[in-house]
RNA sequence: GCCCCCAUCGUCUAGAGGACCAGGACAUCGGCCUUUCAAGCCGGUGACAGGGGUUCGAAUCCCCUUGGGGGCACCA
């Protein structure tokens, strides 16, 4: 079994390849067989060259592998359909001198004039096959001009193919349906129809898993196999992936943020940047179309390979359950081990412009690790550790059973209590400010909020024994008389 | 317009004729726990698009309707 995924590098990785690269990676490794990234840069136009280096990490980032690749090479290279030009050209003659193909003198112009006439007439749209009626004066007339043309394939006038599809059972298809798509383009490259037909060939491609929207081509590639008398491979066409609107498939902004409040994320760099995990990534991808078994919705793709079948996918097309998305990367955080958390955070904060001291880090990642869902939450959980001065409200620490004034007696005790501890371990404070809690004759949440905004600036922190802790006894005291400095000022 | 694909809770899905008055997950809503927020635990609401067949029996098979989607480029 071979199989192999085959992104064209015009843009950032899209989160629908990334999927569609997942289905086949998981199937070749199902099989033992082997996983080819071949990259199909035919499109001279649209090419964008950082394209190319964004798929490449984005694949590896999600812990996608290939054996065979434009960066590893392998036995049936080059990978790189720019690279194969001549391949296809000659090819494309060998069909046109076994009378399967023929050269296209139509300009574009004609081609849309067609397009609109068929267009106003409701009829069926497509090339009216001119050229393919041309006499062989004609052709040599025309051939001699110089003028540009393209290579068509001659579909059969009548009949229909079946294709064979993992996911979909056979699906067949009348050749009047069908055009007599082009081959090779005027600029002597092949379009994407007949580069992929002789690469899947001499790749010796056994599966083809590629998205919903390539069913309509499907039976032109089986019936170019047929014209060079080549085995037809077997196909998986994998559901599309729609909008969270469930109109269209998923493409750019088209909504910023789900009904639910997240982000609609397109690009798997979008993801990365969002503080996603790959596992996570992966593995919610994985449950988009096809499903572990067993009710299991967490797993690894090294528990997933050998229950991976192309043909329990579903066929119907999806939305992303993005809020998923951030349930499964909480698992995934919740799960990792302080010191690799702090390690994945650490660019997030610093990103956000904090000056990130790797100790404090380590020591008040524990802390926040069941509250975050992605690791750009980080930030705003953990950034008033990283700063000097903090800046908030005065009023925040105005409890408002307990009052201004009172408040202020409760934080100028809570100095004096800290202030002749030695140990800041978390234990012994919270007994110290318990004790102050049983004193004072206010409740325990009165107290400990006070507190909370006085050290952190916030009024939702991470747990205040430990940020104490963390946060070390000299800067809590100058929070402390911070607090009291500018809650005196406010009660007179 | 033509061709093709698809159709189970709000969403992602399980279900391949009887084990389904349809299971799980997320989201949502209650409750417990609790120093805030989470996490965790317990519980609730919630779906077979509609209509015809086939069958003793249909979410599962067939047909039609409806709805959604894809394609109809010298783009992939």
């Amino acid at each position: 079994m071979r199989l192999r995924f085959a992104p064209s590098p015009t843009g950032p990785l899209h989160i629908g390849g990334a999927r569609t690269a997942l289905f086949n990676w998981l199937y070749a490794r199902h099989c033992g067989g082997v996983f080819v990234l071949r990259i199909e840069d035919t499109d001279r136009s649209r090419l964008v060259p950082e394209a190319l280096d964004d798929i490449v990490s984005g694949l590896r980032w999600l812990g996608i592998d290939w054996d065979e690749g434009p960066d590893v090479g392998g036995p049936y290279g080059p990978y790189c359909q720019s690279e194969r030009a001549d391949l296809y050209r000659h090819w494309a003659r060998w069909l046109i001198e076994q009378g399967q193909a023929y050269k296209c003198w139509c300009t574009s112009e004609r081609l849309d004039m067609l397009r609109h006439v068929q267009h106003q007439e409701k009829g069926k749209v497509g090339y009216d096959r001119h050229c393919r009626r041309l006499d062989p004066t004609q052709v040599a007339q025309l051939e001699s001009s110089g003028a540009p043309y393209v290579v068509r394939f001659k579909v059969p006038a009548s009949g229909g193919t079946s294709i064979q599809d993992l996911i979909r059972g056979d699906i067949t298809f009348q050749h009047e349906q069908l055009e007599d798509l082009v081959l090779l383009k005027s600029d002597g490259f092949p379009t994407y129809h007949l580069a992929n037909v002789v690469d899947d060939h001499f790749m010796e491609i056994t599966h083809i898993v590629r998205a919903d929207e390539w069913i309509p081509t499907a039976p032109l590639h089986v019936l170019m196999y047929d014209a060079f008398g080549w085995k037809r491979p077997v196909y998986a066409h994998a559901p599309l992936i729609l909008n969270p609107s469930g109109k269209g498939k998923l493409s750019k902004r088209t909504q910023a943020f789900t009904d639910e409040g997240q982000e609609v994320l397109v690009q798997l760099r979008e993801f990365r940047r969002a503080g996603y995990l790959p596992e996570a990534v992966v593995n919610f991808l994985a449950n988009v179309g096809w499903a572990f078994g067993d009710d299991q919705e967490v797993f690894t793709m090294e528990q997933a390979t050998p229950r991976f079948e192309l043909s329990d996918v579903n066929p119907a097309p999806a939305r992303l359950p993005y809020s998923k998305l951030d349930w499964l990367n909480g698992v995934y955080i919740r799960e990792l081990e302080p010191s690799r958390l702090a390690t994945a955070a650490k660019p997030f904060l610093e990103a956000a412009g904090l000056p990130v001291d790797d100790g404090l880090l380590l020591k008040a990642i524990p802390l926040v690790r069941e509250r975050i869902k992605t690791l750009r939450e980080a930030v705003s959980w953990l950034d008033f550790l990283f700063i000097d001065q903090l800046a908030y409200d005065p009023s925040l620490l105005v409890e408002n059973r307990v009052g201004p004034a009172g408040s202020l007696l409760a934080l100028t005790r809570v100095r004096e209590v800290l202030a002749a501890l030695t140990d800041f371990e978390t234990e012994r404070l919270e007994a110290a400010l318990r004790t102050l809690v049983a004193d004072l004759g206010v409740k325990p949440a009165q107290l400990f909020g006070i507190v909370r905004v006085a050290v952190s600036g916030k009024t939702v922190a991470p747990p205040l024994f430990g940020t104490l802790g963390a946060l070390g006894k000299d800067r809590v005291l100058a929070r402390l008389d911070q607090a009291i400095n500018l809650l005196s000022r406010l009660v007179m």
